[in-house]
DNA sequence: AGGAAACATGTGATCGGTCACAAGATTGAC
DNA sequence: GTCAATCTTGTGACCGATCACATGTTTCCT
């Protein structure tokens, strides 16, 4: 059905009057080509319809073309278009996204699902994922693949870039904002102990506690769900009732929020919430989410020149992508000290 | 770096004594084979580490075992692990996916997603996305190659498979639920016109609410984001008080319950407010959102299997895929009627 | 005008599989 | 014991590109 395969470079040559390796050389280096030739070949081309055959060129030359990409299930980089960038700053290069889903966040996992991309003979190899098995494998294919991994905390290596938002200086942001305000008890719902992400979040901000001589008293929340966020927020109320939490995630903060409404505690009167990702619909959710914005479409931009450098021959690297504290009504105004 | 090319299957032949043909016909058609042969290839395989070279074999055989994807930027479907699902089953028949951003609405828009697609010689399409210009696309594809549509309304044919949810049905349910409660005056906040969901939405809620012999006067909004529920909801209101709005999706509904809370009424008791979609966070958000929940990993694997019968010479058909009607707060409880 | 360098084009081998076909070995029926 | 059918394995061509190398043509400098 998808075959009547079509002309193939004899084909055009033989109706321009040139030989096949003549064909061959307007496809790929036009300039070495008289442009009289030149001409006649790409009219042949146009009139047969012809489009060269990928597997053919793949067998010779040894390059597909193809960038694997290992995504994390139910990742925000895939929902907030991260990847499509990715794909579309990949394309105009002539490059190609096969993608393979991540289940679980073991290496084994992580293993079991970069198989089928090498398989398939990728060039090339991006890790979208902040599991934690997702990150090891990246240095082990870093030997044999270019790899650019867009996760936190990746040292850079032979054959291994990556890029990250730079959430530490973003958490930096979200404790003066909060200590602007008047807040001084502040505590943090982290997330799942598999991402790589939960742990960079944490230790960024109770070195910044400390920093500032605040008391520090994290919670690690096992899911990434609102439900989590709820969940996590009541064991933090049965202790004690803090001045703000700073949540892994707007996903997370909703379920705070609930949880703090439910004790009748007003958000950001009695509480004010911070979350991160400026998720659709952070903005017009009862009370507004003040977050840190993630700016994944970046990401996935950077994520692509980095993975062209190296394919160029350049050397790995890494690169960081500043988040961005949108204020909004639930950390909105000033806490009047001495009640 | 990638390139320290293996050794081939005349490699594992010398080393197991065999012929080239045998070796190619151990990972073909294993029954073909002697067991003490194909035991000792076997081990050669594994001795020397080989692997096909997809490449070769497509050249050979015209097929690529690739499957394109276009899929929509921002969509749920992506987000909610539907396209992941979709990967996962066809990773498990062998089959790859590439895939491809969707930028406009527009028919060449997608034209010139899928062109790559092509160029890489996918064996079939799949088309996730709403857009109207991508299911133009796929009646024009389906001449000449295997098409799986995920969007409702698109009619099977040669070539050409379809699967959807069926929302048709859950607007029916949508319905009773609001009259059940008491609610007359019941309004909708329909999606972009360049989604063909939203005229499919549209639709089945007029259909509905003539069958029973409400008032009809549907809106439509311009984008799908909480902003367009929020500007859509203040033009109902300054119309009048509907008791119930139907929206689009939960980002929409998320909008117009700021605008309902803006103007003073509240959520349910004033007005009920049903969304789509289920998206995380709905379950946690004040009020919760009553949801029509789309199963969309479902709709992955459906399309899928459709994709896989299709490849197997198989006829097209359609498929519907039910909603469930999930109520939260946003329509709890009962309206006292006579008020 | 002669000869080297640069330019333009062609020839045949090759990448690593699968396919069509051939041929030897084994089995079973009569 | 013979012959056909079946099973098992091997041989060589081929898919459609690129690469290395060869050859013929211009260009241009001395």
């Amino acid at each position: 059905m998808a075959d009547p395969i079509g002309p193939s470079i004899r084909d055009v040559a033989r109706l321009a009057g040139v030989s096949h390796q003549t064909v061959s050389r307007v496809l790929n280096n036009p300039a070495a080509v008289a442009a009289s030739t030149r001409m006649r070949v790409d009219r042949a081309i146009a009139q047969l319809g012809y489009r060269p055959n990928v597997a053919a060129r793949a067998l010779k030359t040894h390059r597909s073309q193809l960038v694997g990409v290992l995504v994390a299930r139910n990742s925000l980089f895939v929902a907030q278009d991260g990847l499509s960038r990715l794909e579309m700053t990949l394309r105009d290069r002539g490059m190609r996204v096969l993608m393979s889903g991540l289940a679980g966040s073991s290496r084994s996992d992580a293993r079991h699902s970069v198989a089928p991309l090498l398989a398939q003979g990728v060039d090339a190899v991006v890790i979208a994922a902040n599991e934690a098995g997702a990150r090891e494998l990246a240095y082990e294919l870093a030997g044999a693949y270019p790899v650019v991994v867009l996760t936190p905390g990746v040292t850079a290596e032979a054959g291994l870039s990556s890029a990250a938002i730079d959430l530490e200086a973003g958490v930096k942001d979200v404790v003066a904002h909060l200590v602007d305000r008047g807040d001084r008890l502040l505590r943090h719902i982290a997330g799942p102990p598999t991402y790589t992400t939960t742990a960079a979040r944490a230790t960024a901000w109770i070195h910044e506690l400390n920093h500032r001589e605040l008391p520090v008293r994290p919670i690690v929340n096992v899911v990434n769900t609102a439900q989590g966020g709820y969940d996590a927020a009541r064991a933090i109320l049965d202790h004690d009732v803090p001045d703000a939490i700073f949540c892994f995630n707007d996903l997370v903060a909703i379920g705070a929020i609930r949880a703090l409404q439910e004790r009748g505690l007003r958000v950001p009167h009695d509480v004010a919430v911070v979350g991160v990702d400026d998720m659709p619909g952070a903005d017009h959710v009862l009370p507004s989410l003040t977050t840190l914005r993630q700016p994944l479409q970046d990401l996935g931009e950077v994520g692509a020149t980095l993975l062209l450098e190296l394919l160029a021959g350049q050397p790995a690297r890494s690169a960081l992508i500043a988040p961005e504290l949108v204020v909004r009504e639930s950390s909105a105004g000033t806490r009047e000290r001495g009640s």
